[in-house]
DNA sequence: GCGACTTCTGCAATCGTTTGCAGACGCCCC
DNA sequence: GGGGCGTCTGCAAACGATTGCAGAAGTCGC
């Protein structure tokens, strides 16, 4: 409203054009590196020359409103918080701002209600991508972007008959590699604490532990599972606590680090040693956790490379928006540490 | 280049005027908010409608490029890995999101060239506001938007002779608390772990820790102090290793947590028992270090209102360029836990 | 020396909104 | 009944870039 105006009026490609003795669309081509080639070397410098010396900068709305490209895409994230979505969006941004992209961040905090708007406020501003490292089941992103026609991909979650590209972990055998840890140190009475319902990396994780136990000989109908009501400290103590009231266990397999933290409070009421009379593991390999009392046996999956690859796809499938999905799961690894032990 | 459109070519103003029988000026005016009462309760009714059938959405690149607004904020941070960042971000992010911006973020890696291109970028999308978490001495950044007259504010930093509004910790008060508590445990022989030099909070940290000193009735110049090459854990240690070279001392009160963690580390090394013969304090209070083995005991800094203050800061800029600045400091307060202890 | 061809530049329309200005209309009051 | 005023709507010109088309040179070969 009240923008009192002293703004030096900016330089347009007019300015630009009129500077240098020639017609604005010369200018434009001259000022372009991809249509810089139809222009005569002596031109392009001048033109190039005017435009350093006048300070132009080229207009991203106006040039975007008639390209229909924004060079703008898209990132939402339930919660940036979470210390699993940094290193991601932090690898992302680096590979879009590399293509020349800038990044557009927001927090759904898991609210449908939100992430609707968000999506409806990035297409407005003509997002040239998406990336949703948000979608649980129920979310309408994926239908809007197929409404505004915005190519998108998934990361850190699959979505059922979605038809996008996505990048996830294998969390099958991440859990799987962590099941077969504790077996190898004795361990028979196996609980796992999963995570909320309706997330892909819950269903996941929490199919792998059963596959697991199958493949170790062990009867899964007999090992506990509990799922937290959401990834967080305080729900993983309170489902912890109910595995530990049942009985009976002597390790446990958490979906998530932050629900082995929860773990590690419940046990320290208790008085019960993780690590000696408890063994439990994490998932993910957050920052610190290799400092905790006592460093957590985790899962450490791969975040930047997750970002990074998510970036790529993204990239693909902006460029050829009908080329087939693709689905890229990478590779987990064990990273033992104190909070395991024989049994 | 290569977008086969088979878009469904997206509902525009005109579109919903022809519909409605109206002038596309007129179905402008109804559709936006600020405009409505200049026509007919029925108009603005049935342009609504209409707009809404159509699947209508306004294009912010058009319309930015008329009012010159693209209701976009830039945000800059130097590494969204490092944890004091998320808690601001998403706070300032919520903020803004409420006021109907988009936010626009990126990581500079602290290194300046990265910077100027990523701001040049952001004022080529003509940000209405910029976001600076990043703002070293030597930065162009804030240069930068004076010469694009784009609004800034400085967060968590401070800059001489900016003439920016800011927001940043008390953190001479902030580690004044720290000094006192180890003061009080009875410890007289205690060392400053810096930050690096060049920036804001490493230096006012520094100031606040001989200030203490005096104020105790200690001698600051018998107080080893040496600064760490940068925020990280490797570094933290690397300097610790120096401190603890030279020799008796009974405290370390770190800048920040991420070096009371080097701390840590070189403690452990040379079998110093953290809390005991050592006491050590951080800064910040990131995520976590109350698990740490020992719990650290540090400084809390107010994240999330930090974001949230400078997100109204911007605003406020953005309503009224002219206006004066301001700065404010926001209150620490100490959290006392394993990490310290009686001399 | 002329036609065909290539290469470079200019013309003008276009992207989708917003907004100053002015006209139309209805109403009130003298 | 007419002048004045207020309210609503239409007109057209922006905002700053891109691009299909066409014309102007220049080149080459015969």
């Amino acid at each position: 409203m009240s923008r009192r105006t002293s703004a030096p009026p900016r330089a347009t490609i007019t300015d630009v054009a009129r500077e240098a003795g020639v017609h604005p669309s010369t200018a434009s081509r001259a000022l372009n590196p991809d249509t810089r080639g139809m222009v005569t070397e002596e031109v392009a410098a001048r033109v190039g020359q005017v435009a350093e010396r006048l300070g132009w900068r080229r207009s991203a709305l106006a040039a975007g409103l008639r390209t229909r490209r924004s060079r703008i895409v898209g990132i939402l994230v339930p919660d940036l918080v979470n210390p699993i979505f940094p290193p991601i969006l932090r690898a992302a941004e680096a590979r879009l701002a590399a293509e020349g992209y800038a990044t557009l961040v927001a927090n759904t905090d898991n609210d449908l209600t939100r992430e609707h708007m968000l999506v409806a406020r990035m297409a407005e501003h003509l997002v040239d991508g998406l990336m949703l490292a948000s979608a649980a089941e129920g979310s309408e992103a994926v239908a809007l972007c197929r409404r505004y026609a915005i190519p998108a991909v998934l990361v850190n979650r699959r979505l059922r008959g979605a038809g996008l590209s996505s990048v996830t972990n294998d969390d099958v055998h991440g859990i799987a590699l962590a099941v077969a840890h504790l077996v190898g140190l004795g361990h028979r009475r196996i609980a796992h604490l999963a995570g909320p319902p309706g997330i892909s990396t819950a269903a996941d994780r929490r199919a792998g532990f059963r596959a697991a136990l199958v493949r170790a000989g062990l009867d899964p109908r007999s090992a506990p599972i509990i799922a937290a009501e959401a990834y967080s400290r305080e729900a993983g103590r309170l489902a912890c606590a109910r595995l530990l009231d049942a009985g009976g266990i002597t390790a446990i397999v958490a979906a998530n680090d932050m629900l082995a933290l929860g773990v590690y409070e419940e046990a320290e009421r208790r008085g019960i040693v993780v690590g000696r009379t408890l063994s439990v593991t994490g998932f993910n390999d957050m920052p610190f956790v290799d400092r905790m009392a006592p460093p957590l046996t985790t899962v450490r999956i791969q975040h930047a490379a997750m970002g990074a690859e998510a970036a790529s796809l993204l990239l693909s499938a902006m460029a050829a928006p009908d080329a087939p999905r693709r689905s890229l799961r990478l590779r987990a690894e064990l990273v033992v540490r104190g909070s395991t032990g024989p049994t």
